[in-house]
RNA sequence: UGGGGCGUAGCCAAGUGGUAAGGCAGCGGAUUUUGAUUCCGCCAUUCCCUGGUUCGAAUCCAGGCGCCCCAG
């Protein structure tokens, strides 16, 4: 195991290996499970944001503390440690495009934007040119090499660890030159490498929340750069009764129950938002129920081509948030031409702007066929207000 | 100013003499490398006001105030 840590031929000392140190335990242990494996291991930090502001936050990454932790890291195990000013570059492809995603009225992944471009295309990048081999991180996720040379990824062993969600966008090539030597360990033996090598990161708690809001208020993130986007609007049920007012649709994504102010008997969620009325629609429970999607910015990673899998309807199984199994679902094209997944039990809450991520099994290390972002989503039951539309048509049909 | 009803937390609401249920909203926490969900905890020394009866009153009595309905 030790020895093929990461599926590569060669001599490791004659191996260059580029690790993306966060200053978490994960990324440190990674790279200090290289440096013992003999590899010519060079570690990278990169700084995304603002340190001052971020300096306090607990479980955040890249910046400030964190910097300070990769680089006592480096020092101890041995390798040369850089750190790469990434703010701009950061900025534009997460920060930027998150407030976006928010204002139109979606829910963002931003940690899927950082992963495929900051991390897998820019540092990516970065790594060939330093000569590197591979490029290393400390994901919990797996990926293993397949008969043809090229690479495919599986959820991690530990599959309530298991990141992949955030990791769908990874192309074949950008796949084929990572390493994830974690993969296939669960957090408690990293936890127990970490002491064995003497990090002084091993107790650090896991990181959480958006990296780059600070105070857990993303929303006041998002005012900040785009003064005025969020208006004021009306909350209203699905026969588009006034409920209530709000402060902005930013505030709210589909499923979300709390913040709304309304006390009717029985709690109601966000159902839709509608950016262009800057309608906050509700109702209950059941009609957060949606039993299709359809995709955007689909990436491919099953076997061969993604026309040619669409072809046979296959049945796969799917996350669309990252904490639940993968639910099974029929993939197809629809009439407009979109990647749409049906999702046979249905699931509540699902938001545009969300990954929708496919795998080949419901349990255990699956294998991740793909996926794409939720462009927008169906209703599993018919609500009052979609029946009287439809009784609407009819009549005026006749 | 005839009759009837009502007034309990931000909203809804139970309780009709024995020491203020519950839901919703809100707040706090747990969980979570996205947003949510979920879960746990907190949330009326006080029942429109003032007197009275009683060992004891949100509950009974008197007066006042405020709403609502029927009035023809």
């Amino acid at each position: 195991m030790e020895s093929n840590l990461l599926d590569i031929e060669g001599r490791p000392s004659a191996t260059r290996v580029v690790v993306a140190m966060s200053g978490g335990v994960d990324s440190s242990v990674t790279a200090a499970l290289l440096a013992d494996a003999g590899y010519d291991v060079v570690g990278i930090t990169l700084q995304l944001y603002d340190h001052g502001a971020a300096t306090h936050r607990k479980g955040a990454c890249c910046a400030g503390r964190d910097i300070h932790d990769a680089r006592a890291v480096a020092e101890r195990i041995g390798i040369p440690h850089y750190v790469l000013d990434y703010e701009d570059r950061f900025k534009t492809a997460v920060i930027d495009r998150f407030a976006a995603s928010y204002v139109a009225g979606e829910t963002p992944v931003p940690c899927v934007e950082c992963n495929q471009s900051i991390k897998f295309r820019d540092l990516l990048t970065t790594a060939r040119d330093l000569g590197a081999a591979v490029l290393a991180t400390g994901h919990y996720v797996a990926s293993r090499g397949l008969a043809d040379g090229t690479r495919a990824l599986y959820r991690a062993r530990e599959v309530e660890r298991d990141q992949s969600y955030f990791l769908f966008a990874t192309t074949q090539q950008q796949l084929d030159f990572l390493r994830f030597p974690l993969g296939d360990r669960t957090k408690a033996e990293t936890r127990e490498l970490a002491h064995r090598f003497g990090l002084s990161v091993a107790d650090k708690q896991d990181s959480q929340d958006i990296c780059f809001v600070p105070t857990g208020h993303y929303a006041s993130v998002i005012e900040r750069l785009r003064p005025g986007a969020a208006g004021p609007g009306n909350i209203v049920d699905l026969d588009g009764r006034v409920l209530g007012r709000h402060d902005g649709i930013i505030h709210f994504t589909v499923g979300q129950r709390r913040g709304l102010g309304i006390a009717t008997g029985t709690p109601v969620y966000v159902v839709r938002l509608d950016a262009a009325t800057r309608q906050v629609i509700v109702g209950p429970r059941e009609a957060l129920r949606t039993s299709r999607v359809w995709l955007r910015d689909v990436n491919w990673l099953g076997d061969g081509t993604i026309g040619a899998a669409l072809e046979n309807h296959p049945e796969v199984y799917v996350k669309v948030r990252s904490t639940r199994p993968p639910q099974p679902a029929w993939l197809r094209r629809n009439a407009g031409g979109d990647i749409e997944v049906e999702l046979i039990a249905s699931e509540g809450g699902v938001s545009p702007g969300q990954a929708c991520v496919f795998y080949d099994a419901s349990e255990g290390q699956a294998r991740v066929l793909g996926g794409g972002i939720i462009a927008g989503t169906v209703a599993a039951v018919a609500t009052q207000h979609a029946r009287d539309t439809s009784s609407a048509e009819l009549a005026a049909a006749r």
